[in-house]
DNA sequence: TTCTTTTTGAGAATGAATCTCAAATGAGAC
DNA sequence: GTCTCATTTGAGATTCATTCTCAAAAAGAA
């Protein structure tokens, strides 16, 4: 799975002048081995966990190659910091997010789609992106007190 | 207009047990007589335009106590800062923002409330919120050149 | 291998937001 | 009105994610 996307980043670097580093493939295989909606610190700190020479530099400079060049997809839940997951198979699709535990739900609307492009168009934009998040409780999340600490 | 709203702070101030000081119903004036989207920075200097004598942490705190109280709306855009409005007549809308002039519509569709809801029900969520945005290129700036600076 | 350019890492810098704490100020009691 | 005391304010320090800096290391073309 690595394999045909790798070819994909090596494609990107070359296209823009980059060099092949291990720092970046690892960077990248840390992101597609995983479907977590991680932060570039939790990215980082995986990549320690495994060994993985490369600082937190590297590491945001990498998101950064990765997410001009549509290889990762980030969101902004609020709290000031990018989560990043990878885009495989270029899914589009939008995040339902417990607002207690964190779990992140993904979903896809068509119908949600097509209304959109609707309002753009009536207000005469042309629509680039959306961001759509649904904030909740998870049913474990309704069922259980808050703890109190 | 500000006075009914006033009244409405008042309330909450005396429910939370919290002062009512010049500083606070100044910042509470200036998010009501503006229909901008503006950050705290923003909020804050208009203050200091118009003679107001107050710091920026009182700005932020205020701002703080308006939205825990639903008497702000505040948007994230993605760029790690928070932008208000005021929230008078508690429209829920969402926004659809020019990413070259940075100019923001509002728009309200019921249908999307409705999948929303449903899409929350399926996977078993309790919708609390909602974060929706579509970001794309108002009329204007898709007639005119880009300026290179 | 050599040479040039890019990349890396460690730590400094940035910037929005929050925190600290002494001095100032509301507002209830008298 | 004024006393009292808990709350609020302001100035500057702090936090924290992210970006920047720059010397040393590495990529990769010749």
């Amino acid at each position: 799975m690595i394999d045909i996307e790798l070819k994909k980043f090596k494609r990107v670097l070359k296209d823009e002048n980059l060099k092949l580093t291990p720092q970046r493939v690892e960077v990248f295989r840390e992101v597609c081995d995983s479907d977590e909606h991680r932060e570039a610190e939790g990215i980082y700190l995986a990549l320690r966990k495994r060994d993985v020479n490369i600082s937190r530099a590297t590491v945001y400079r990498t998101m950064d190659i990765l997410y001009q060049h549509d290889l990762v997809q980030r969101m902004d839940i609020g709290d000031g910091k990018w989560r990043y997951e990878h885009w495989l198979d270029c899914h589009q699709h939008d995040h339902l997010i417990c607002i207690r535990c964190g779990t992140i739900v993904e979903f896809i609307s068509p119908q949600i789609e097509e209304i959109q492009q609707n309002v753009a168009d009536k207000f005469n934009y042309k629509l680039v992106r959306h961001v759509h998040q649904l904030f909740g409780l998870c049913k474990q999340c309704r069922k259980s007190p808050v703890s109190v600490n």
